[in-house]
DNA sequence: CAGTGGTCTAGACCACCTT
DNA sequence: AGGTGGTCTAGACCACTGC
């Protein structure tokens, strides 16, 4: 007997293939598809299937369409977007976009517990960026950002730093943050970062493990940020 | 001019259609649909428009589909569902069902914030129930929640409450939560909590708000946990 | 075997946007 | 006016379930 095909119904097929053109980058941010119908004629399927397929990147954040004028992808460098995976609140339930401001940035070889979390090979480069982010002109958060070298080539050269790291990653390393998992402890601060955040030594505050996702599903940016929850929340609603 | 009606798409009037007779208890959890060709008939609309409004139904969980048998009401009563909004997990990413040990339970005029917090009228009596669940015999959660029993009439008479207090919405309430919003601080645990709790006065804990949202969009319950995380991480995937 | 949901197609009309 | 996505319908075939 001869292997088996794998077996996908049209839509997915067709679902499986644009987003492969979004990850070769043959449609870019804010860039407008072809229209459903040449999109149909193009591969072969119907309309209906075509609708199918881009309704569920609609849903899953990847296109944007807009009745009259077209299927666009979806750019994540406007602010709306940009925040979408900020959770931090005020205890009022208002966000605030924070300054930020570079403590410091290293390049070094990738602890064990990195090389885990981000899916390294052996002995990998990455850069450790630290900032301090501010609300009210008040240091709020200090946050340590693990890049790859292998994912982000000499970013640690780029100079002025935007406020959110993603439009970073979009513009320079084509690089679309579609999912983020987070860990959230209790802990004390330590000495050091307690003087950053203006907070009496061991004070608790919440530190926060990120994990970020790119469009192709791998794992490009670890981040751990401390937080003291005198004045911010880490608010979520769950569907 | 006469004022102008609202103009829907036809699956949505179905949904909302659809969604009523849910609240109403018309269908009740894990009872079948009529299949899509006797709903469109006595609807007066088409089988697709009838598709349409059921899928939207499942991607919001409402419902649950299986080829072959049917269309089903969600039964949010079973263990995966139960624990779909239980974010807590142990540091090597496992989910434990923990124990759960009743502290106490009173009834008393809802406080200012709970009022607020879960829409209620003024002077509402309200339930507050304490608990304390214990993963590997060791108590690592303590928690009070909050029942309007407006909402919730004579909850208090109940002897045996179940592990997960849903089943016992679900059961005897017709109550199924459907979303629940998180708000997540870092706080040094009270004397009496750490008691409880067996941690050192002080010692830094995640306190979760949450409030917990009825199919019918009402914020029903309303809770507060502390947890060491020490053994438990706060854990979520935000897409 | 009959009944169900899953997939796919084709055609129609509408509302909206651009030119 | 012409093109786009949004909605709605109708009909067909398939895969799965239960009798």
């Amino acid at each position: 007997m001869s292997p088996s095909p794998e077996l996908q119904p049209l839509y997915k097929q067709v679902y499986e293939l644009l987003i492969a053109r979004l990850i070769e980058g043959y449609w870019k941010p804010s860039q407008i598809l072809p229209s459903e119908m040449l999109l149909a004629k193009e591969i072969g399927v119907s309309q209906g299937t075509v609708r199918k397929a881009l309704n569920q990147m609609v849903a899953e954040k990847m296109l944007q369409r807009q009745q009259g004028k077209g299927t666009f992808v979806a750019e994540h460098t406007q602010e709306s977007d940009l925040f979408r995976f900020f959770r931090l609140r005020e205890p009022n339930g208002e966000m605030l976009i924070p300054d930020t401001l570079v403590l410091g940035s290293t390049r070094r070889k990738a602890s064990g517990y990195e090389t885990e979390k981000l899916n390294l090979k052996a002995n990998e480069l990455v850069v450790e960026l630290t900032r301090v982010r501010s609300i009210h002109n008040k240091p709020a958060i200090i946050e340590k950002v693990i890049q790859p070298l292998s994912v982000f080539p000499d970013i640690d050269k780029n100079t002025d730093l935007p406020n959110a790291l993603y439009i970073l990653y979009q513009e320079k390393y084509g690089i679309t943050i579609m999912s983020v998992s987070d860990e959230v402890r209790a802990v004390e601060i330590s000495k050091d970062y307690a003087q950053h955040l203006d907070l009496p030594e061991g004070s608790p505050v919440l530190m926060i493990e990120r994990s970020s996702v790119n469009i192709d599903g791998r794992i490009v940016e670890f981040s751990t940020a401390y937080c003291s929850s005198e004045n911010l929340v880490y608010s979520v609603h769950l569907t």
